[in-house]
DNA sequence: TCTGGGGTCCTGCTACCT
DNA sequence: TCTGAGGTAGCAGGACCC
């Protein structure tokens, strides 16, 4: 689901040598409008466009539905302008991460070195596999032919030297195709390119590069090193001047490691009132304590973050006294930090809470001082029962409205 | 047009320690 | 005792990714 400008002009043969290219990038097209239209068939050839339902997004866009000018991010209201006709489904994340893991566990028969980046993509590094398999490129033209016999969803893989030219190949072979970027090939091939395909450059940094002219990934690998420094701090310049001759040392790395876990809600409308943040806070402090003793972590800091009516956005963070993986204790920092927050007048549009500074709660960490050994095991109760029958079930008793039924009226989305 | 949710990484500032 | 330099950690914000 890669929002990277594209080259017309790139989107061609660039040769059929696959020595060195042992990075494959594996990428499932517009994955949950595919997943949809492979659990209503009847919704073939309509342009189907799957996003929340208020003031919400377009996390995807059938083919059909692109042709109408509906692209992933795109307010749902403007996509309803420009599609009227368009099939509006809200998102199912449960079966997506089905279909996800029906795809990875392909990609895994290939080989473990796997990188899974996000639900519908994943790098892989198959030089360990070509004697089992074949070369590269037999294996990129193996995997998209198993996933779309196994899953019924289309893939696009890309072939390359690096993780950044073979992300970038799959972009090109889209729909449904695969692009071989030959070692040789890598330097023409992301110099035909805008600069904004480069990784890392996104709307507010191509806007400088462009305010100095530079257009194109040819024109960034043509300008010195020290320019590149000023116009975008020294790491970021770095990065582009390799990234654009082709140089890019990263390793497919599998099994990364969480760094953070947290959860935020966008309001149906605007809220004032204070208590009413503050339950929304409870209820999001227990979804990251029941992630951190799922995943067998504990955070040392928690962060919120607050959007204001006007789309203003402040983060506040603090550090805990000792870490933990209570609800209890992230939501009496959350609660503080909070209260140093002044709401605009108009109201909050945004809430969020973070934990971060993640640590492995088995490695010797020592958790909460002074925790409550009765709400420890109260927590770890709620969990067994969530688990059991559903995170419906289970909830503190002040985040249950009794007179609307609901925890939080005014949320935009389910927050059981 | 009006902007989700879950993340990572980087930068600049400030406070604190040596 | 005071002051400044340098290193480091914490914090806030921004940009970016999917």
């Amino acid at each position: 689901m890669s929002r990277a400008p594209r080259s017309a002009a790139a989107r061609r043969s660039w040769g059929e040598d696959d020595t060195g290219c042992t990075i494959l990038h594996v990428d499932m097209d517009a994955f949950f409008a595919s997943v949809e239209l492979l659990d209503r068939p009847e919704l073939r050839g309509r342009p189907v466009i799957v996003g929340g339902q208020h003031r919400g997004v377009v996390s995807a866009a059938s083919y059909e539905a692109r042709a109408f000018g509906v692209h992933s991010a795109m307010p749902v209201s403007r996509a309803r302008l420009l599609c009227p006709q368009g099939v509006f489904l809200p998102g199912r994340h449960g079966r997506y991460a089905e279909v996800s893991r029906e795809v990875m566990a392909v990609l895994a028969e290939v080989t473990p070195v796997m990188e899974q980046v996000s639900i519908d993509e994943a790098f892989l590094d198959v030089a360990g596999a070509v004697r089992r398999m074949g070369s590269p490129l037999t294996i990129g033209r193996w995997i998209r032919r198993e996933v779309r016999a196994r899953t019924g969803v289309p893939a696009s893989v890309g072939v390359a030297g690096t993780k950044h030219v073979a992300k970038l190949a799959s972009a090109h072979a889209k729909p449904d195709g695969l692009l071989l970027v030959p070692v040789e090939a890598t330097v023409p091939f992301l110099h035909s390119l805008p600069v904004g395909a480069l990784w890392g450059v996104g709307e507010k940094t191509r806007a400088v590069l462009e305010r100095h002219g530079l257009d194109t990934v040819a024109d960034v690998a043509a300008t010195p090193l020290p320019a590149l420094h000023r116009m975008l701090g020294v790491a970021a310049g770095q990065r582009l001047h390799e990234l654009a001759w082709g140089i890019d040392p990263r390793r497919v790395a599998p099994g990364r490691v969480e760094k953070s876990v947290g959860t935020e809600t966008t309001f149906a409308e605007d809220v004032t009132d204070r208590s009413v943040l503050e339950r929304v806070l409870l209820d999001q402090a227990h979804q990251c304590g029941a992630r951190l003793r799922a995943d067998g972590m504990l955070t040392a800091t928690v962060s919120i973050k607050v959007r204001m009516a006007d789309f203003t956005t402040l983060t506040r963070s603090r550090t805990l006294p000792a870490p933990t993986d209570l609800a209890h204790d992230i939501v009496t920092a959350a609660r503080e930090l909070l209260a140093g927050v002044t709401i605009a007048a108009d109201g909050v549009r945004l809430l969020g809470v973070r934990a971060e500074r993640l640590l492995s709660a088995g490695a010797g960490v020592q958790a909460t001082l002074d925790e409550d050994p009765h709400r420890a095991r109260a927590e770890r109760a709620m969990d067994g029962v969530r688990a059991r029958f559903g995170s419906a079930v289970l909830r503190p008793a002040s985040l249950i409205d009794t007179t609307r039924g609901s925890a939080f009226p005014g949320a935009s989305r389910d927050l059981s």
